[in-house]
RNA sequence: GCCCGCGUGGUGUAGCCCGGUCAGCAUGGCGGCCUGUCGAGCCGCAGAUCCCGGGUUCAAAUCCCGGCGCGGGCGCCA
């Protein structure tokens, strides 16, 4: 048997050398045995092998394993693939601390270590599972630009670009995209990074980040989405709990089987809970992180993790969302007091479109490109995004979004 | 943008309040001893212009000012 990874940690004790290595891609940890009697060369080679280093090792599991970290594997040849010529800056065993910023920075040796393997496994997953559902459910995925023409939709700052002398943007979303596509096709999903120019300095933004986006055409109302999107997050849920049972105990985590149907929390209702809680809002204004997590508390108590929010304002809302009422034909999907997905049924009317986006201050000029699509034949549609990382973050219990992305972009973290 | 906190060998920290030893400890590194370690143990060695700049002082890691870096809160955030 061979096995590849690097040396996490080495106990030499005279004719016997220990070496832990975290195999490849597992999560099992395994302590290379080495005696200077059974394998004599294999012995030279560990006694000398550092920390750090790639190593491949040939031998068999023996039917007893002594070793209280790790499954033992008896060494019969060692080779070292790759030297360190330098020593680790992190302690991989993590017995020494290590800094937030330290560990983000080497974030690809932290992949060396179990926990950090899992998390970033678990991240696959969720992908993977998402994929996986809403192919059966018979959605196209599709891949719209991210170098964009147009400005903002009002909301969050994009970032500029120069592009062959012309300005451009960094998507901050695939939002008129996807409805865009609503003309031909009635199902699209799209897994991609958003790009928004905030300096914000919170636990839960990032400047790029990644959601789940999808658009569905011929819907009778918003519900049509929200039940997809309940769907969705459930068997991601469900899908995690199953298939990564061991990356789930090595973060030490609960995740708990979501309560549904999902609560549907109307706007009004909220402003209510929210002042009993003795918090109070004035109608028409955003709920902020303090009143999302004091929401997240009273429904926690009902048994709920997950609840929408719906029928906010309009005016707290994007154009291209349906208007009623002086109200919106939206949702948000909280997880634990944090918002992961928004969404709504869209104005598909083209008249009703350019009324809104005057009424936000928008000039209807700019979204020709877009509005262009409404003139053939749009049906209703609707859609929403669920941001991965903070998904990840509510479902593993994280406090830092940037623990849930490999390499974060944040105000200060441009680099690696 | 505003506010709070932190910055000491590669890594993680003590010392800072109340200025005055070769800046202590752990881990990692190097050398040595050890055939069951597993936070291995034991002996020895090396490793820090105490984030940067300025100021106060006989004397600054320590006090003051400015800057930079990082963490967090608020704001911002379809």
């Amino acid at each position: 048997m061979k096995l590849r990874g690097w040396v996490n940690s080495k106990r030499e004790l005279g004719g016997i050398v220990f070496i832990e290595i975290l195999p490849e891609n597992s999560l099992g940890l395994v302590t290379v045995v080495v005696k200077k009697k059974e394998s004599p060369q294999a012995w030279e080679v560990a006694k000398g092998v550092k920390l750090g280093s790639a190593i491949l090792v040939e031998g068999t599991y023996p039917p007893i394993s002594l070793s209280k970290r790790g499954r033992e594997f008896k060494a019969d040849k060692l080779e070292v693939i790759s030297t360190p010529r330098a020593p680790l800056p992190v302690d991989l065993t993590l017995k020494t601390g290590i800094h937030f910023d330290t560990r983000l920075r080497y974030r690809y040796l932290l992949l060396r270590t179990k926990e950090e393997r899992a998390l970033f496994k678990i991240r696959a997953n969720v992908l993977k599972i998402a994929r996986e559902f809403l192919e059966k459910k018979g959605f196209l995925e599709v891949n719209t630009p991210k170098i964009c023409g147009a400005g903002a939709e009002g909301g969050a700052t994009v970032f500029e670009l120069e592009y062959f002398g012309r300005t451009a943007y960094l998507a901050q979303s695939p939002q008129l995209y996807k409805q865009m596509l609503m003309t031909g096709l009635t199902k699209v999903y799209e897994i991609t990074p958003y790009f928004r120019a905030e300096k914000h300095h919170t636990t839960r933004h990032l400047n790029e980040s990644w959601a789940i986006d999808l658009e569905m055409g011929f819907i009778k109302g918003m519900e049509d989405v929200m039940e997809v999107l309940e769907e969705l997050v459930c068997h991601i849920i469900e899908g995690v709990r199953k298939e990564c049972e061991e990356e789930i105990e090595i973060l030490g985590v609960e995740i708990d089987s979501p309560r549904r149907p999902f609560a549907r929390l109307k706007y009004d209702k909220v402003l209510e809970i929210l002042n009993e809680e003795g918090i109070h809002i004035e109608w028409g204004e955003d709920l902020g992180d303090a009143e999302e997590r004091a929401l997240g508390k009273v429904m926690k108590n009902e048994g709920y993790n997950l609840y929408f929010i719906t029928h906010y304002p309009w005016k707290t809302k994007p154009f291209y969302i349906m208007k009623e009422d002086g109200l919106s034909r939206s949702f948000d999907l909280d997880y634990k007091g944090l918002e992961i997905s928004s969404g709504g049924q869209r104005e598909h009317r083209y008249e009703e479109l350019i009324k809104n986006i005057r009424e936000k201050g928008l000039n209807p000029k700019d979204f020709e490109f877009y509005l262009e699509a409404f003139k053939y034949g749009m049906p209703p549609h609707g859609g929403w995004a669920v941001g991965v990382e903070r998904l990840l973050m509510k479902m593993l219990n994280i406090d830092n979004i940037r623990e849930t992305i490999l390499f974060p972009r944040d105000i200060q973290r441009l680099i690696p």
